[in-house]
DNA sequence: ATTACTATAGATGTATACACCTTAGATAAA
DNA sequence: TTTATCTAAGGTGTATACATCTATAGTAAT
């Protein structure tokens, strides 16, 4: 189909994107032969993609049926935020790398983009300005393991929070402008205790959220 | 070669006990078609088990070169054993599993192996021991995503520790009496986050004779 | 009507031929 | 002697045919 522009990398972003997206919602079965034909390539680089979602724990392949996109039962759900919150404070203590006025440059730009989003919400603007947060502080993390971990868990409970996200649009974009103004002011101070302190709140803020989200008819106890 | 028993699971497991076991020393080249001989199967099989050997870390593959047994520089190593550290003061925090009687009995059974090792030192049954222990331990974790992280550092750091043990193997023989004596006591207090810190300590201890290791002209300063 | 079995369609798993990439050694020019 | 280039050997990456597994729908027996 296409011009074979696609590398196994960005076949993998893009699928992985669509998972996050819900474009493929859980429970979507792929299927590689499908896949092949789409990117214009033979199932054996498919299969490698694949093999690396399931790796990250975003679908499971199984024999004679498919790859198909994982769902979250509550406990897993609590596993990964649980987890999240503690990474988090591990963020500005694990020797995080130098913050430079660069980096400020570049959140005070996503502040404008978030504060444009509050009048004009668009989900995929959303998603777009939440992904260049989330690179902005993942570069800060010196530690290469808990960079690593970091980011595979952003990506394992996107798109449970985009699923809320897009349900309530002015609530988030409301939550994403305090969420950049607390991370530039955070930055301004080279405070990377802060920052990681910061995305620690904001967690448990949005986990209260999905909680509620998901048991809409249990009020909290 | 061998009569087909190998499925691709106990094919990983093999090749990630060679590499920490040094029996593939770091930069090591490994050939598919050698690998894929040995086992009496095909290529295609074979690089899936090293695709995963390479989402752990283990190995790189490099097109037109082979698949190399990484090794870890001193920041490298220092990244995993600050994670390490920071982890295993989370296993007796994050809802840990109940702790019976059946626990205590594992390690009273390690226990009395690893003190008939002192008086005769075998690499291979100190590695035996030290990795039911792990598993014990890992077991014992009550959050999926930390049990995950737990063990993929285990497996990462091993080989370079296993390194060192076999330097000084009364030494270590000690070390692993007293670690399973400190882990049977928190075990019969029925104490996750003792565990979780004697884990700690024994890391940061083995931490400090890997660098002594690897440094043996820098004293302690 | 219900249940157990069977056949079949369609999925992933595997084997293999071929394409492309990397590197070392040979070779020729300076 | 040194250096630059070329070539060939051997590695991983890809395409494709075939083997095997799974689930479903149809069919026959109770």
């Amino acid at each position: 189909m296409q011009e074979q522009k696609h590398t196994t990398t960005s076949i993998y972003e893009t699928l992985r994107d669509r998972i996050c997206l819900l474009d493929y919602p859980p429970g979507t079965i792929l299927r590689e032969a499908e896949l092949a034909r789409e990117f214009g390539i033979s199932r054996t680089p498919i299969r490698a993609v694949l093999q690396r979602l399931e790796h990250g724990s975003l679908v499971r392949v199984r024999d004679g049926v498919g790859t198909i996109v994982t769902d979250l039962d509550k406990d897993a759900l609590n596993d990964i935020y649980e987890m999240r919150l503690k990474m988090a404070e591990l963020i500005g203590v694990l020797s995080p790398r130098k913050i430079t006025s660069d980096d400020e440059d570049i959140v005070m730009e996503l502040l404008k983009r978030a504060k444009r989003l509050k009048d004009a919400y668009s989900a995929s603007e959303y998603w777009q300005i939440n992904h260049a947060q989330h690179a902005l502080i993942a570069d800060l993390i010196g530690n290469s393991v808990l960079r690593e971990v970091w980011d595979q868990l952003y990506f394992r409970s996107a798109r449970f929070w985009y699923q809320v996200a897009s349900k309530t649009p002015d609530g988030v974009a409301q939550g994403l402008v305090a969420e950049l103004s607390e991370v530039a002011r955070a930055l301004h101070q080279r405070d990377a205790i802060a920052i990681g302190y910061t995305q620690r709140n904001f967690i448990a803020f949005g986990f209260a959220r999905l909680k509620l989200a998901l048991n809409p008819e249990q009020p909290i106890s």
